[in-house]
DNA sequence: ATGTCTTTGTGAACGCGTGCACAAAGATGG
DNA sequence: CCATCTTTGTGCACGCGTTCACAAAGACAT
């Protein structure tokens, strides 16, 4: 989960269910970690193992990729670590933008994770003139004018957005009218994209509500006949909390 | 999708479905937008329109919940804020603690959609020594000696990690042994959790390998008939790259 | 060669999630 | 009070994803 919507064409994309190419950096991380201990096969069932996977979900996995295994040895981890890169498009180098340089956008920056995998960051921009020439991550942040230029200029396609929500769409808008086409969104907000933009969002909020769902669910199965009996508040009565801390729908730190 | 993986009920909690849950904070969102914009009531295909989904499935959704709209008219927006909000749980303070002060961390601990929810950051806390006392966000670093005491004094039962990769299944144990019983991993490792215990993963590195991906069968759809056929490389050939950048599997800056 | 043993690759069944399309419910106007 | 119009709530069908279970494939020993 967590294509932005939209319009979503979501089926297989060239044989291969959007659920496996999900998948897929998770068996990757695992066979990369197994080829620096320099093992040089697997079977299906440790490797599912290793990245926390059904190992039978595993091997139709791998089998939309092709037959990369050998029965009764498993599969080579060299191997399988070259067609895995090479089908999710790693051997070749990736320019992204970072957009929105606060507290995550510079964390962003940060992130070992980026580099690693062909992914280099071509630029950090940010609204606030103040920033502009400030080295993040040993980058000189870069003013929203020279967005377009940018992105241009290095041949662009993946832009990430860590900007306070109220500008998500407006720096969106301006991506994509350049000429990005896939957008990792941080900022607690809906995007709208026209057809053939991907959009992928990432919101902590999200996630912590999602959490607590479970939680009291926990909670409340041990309490089952309680005095706790939601109190079956009156309809139309305002919430208590929602005062206190003016509660913007979640904005950024940016 | 995120659940951290390894048991999974999966199924649904209580009647509501899984994929409904991971919406119903998309709906909160919208609804309370439009609460402070004074709106009264809305359709469902306004709401839907808001929150990017599909009429249909958002009155499918809210009908997990009960009938809490009137037909020929709408949902009543601030009754049904309370509504989504009781259920997900967040009439209720969740204290939080975040491990692992890094640059992720503190942007966490800054992040302002913590607070505004419920999710209360009851402390930030890292191995480095160095880092205690220190305030981020306005709340003294505690180092990792006081993890324990922490989640027992406070009741602590949601547990961010935002530590390297290398140290977040260590944290991970102390975390559950403590008794914290949904944790949001921010560290690349798959995390060993005994049943009962909920993980959900957010990683960076992965979102954008799945973006890669379709980018790149976008740009091969253009290509079609072209030489750039993939030249078909003989098997357990060692593959060309992979020698640079050491190539740690995505370690965490923390 | 032949047999045994391991592990892959996949056919088939099942279940969850989605979206259509419509009947029921209520609002609103005459 | 009846007719009309809007919007909800849901029965139903379809498709994707997961899992089981097993036949086919290869390694390896004899």
């Amino acid at each position: 989960m967590a294509t932005g919507r939209t319009h979503r064409p979501a089926t297989r994309s060239r044989g291969i269910p959007e659920a496996t190419v999900a998948r897929l950096p998770l068996y990757l991380r695992a066979l990369t970690a197994l080829s620096e201990r320099s093992v040089p096969t697997v079977s299906s069932e440790e490797l599912a193992a290793a990245a926390g996977v059904n190992s039978a979900k595993l091997r139709k996995d791998f089998s939309y990729l092709g037959s990369y295994g050998t029965r009764g040895v498993g599969y080579d981890v060299e191997y399988l670590v070259y067609q895995i890169s090479r089908e999710l498009g790693l051997t070749q180098d990736w320019p992204v933008v970072i957009v929105g340089i606060g507290n995550l956008g510079a964390a962003l920056a940060n992130y070992g994770g980026f580099a690693s995998r062909g992914f280099r960051v071509a630029a950090l921009i940010d609204a606030d003139p103040q920033m502009a020439g400030k080295p993040v991550a040993g980058i000189p942040v870069q003013h929203t004018d020279e967005l377009e230029k940018i992105i241009d200029d290095d041949g662009v396609s993946i832009g990430v957005i860590a900007t306070p929500a109220g500008a998500a769409q407006q720096v969106c808008d301006r991506l994509v009218a350049a000429g990005v086409t896939s957008i990792l969104n941080f900022a607690p907000t809906v995007l709208n994209v026209p057809e053939g933009v991907d959009v992928r969002k990432v919101d902590l909020s999200i996630e912590l509500q999602i959490l607590a769902f479970h939680e009291q669910r926990k909670a409340g199965e041990e309490a089952a006949a309680d005095g706790v009996v939601p109190p079956a508040v009156a309809r139309k009565q305002r919430p208590t909390d929602q005062g206190p801390d003016g509660d913007v729908p979640a904005v950024m730190p940016a």
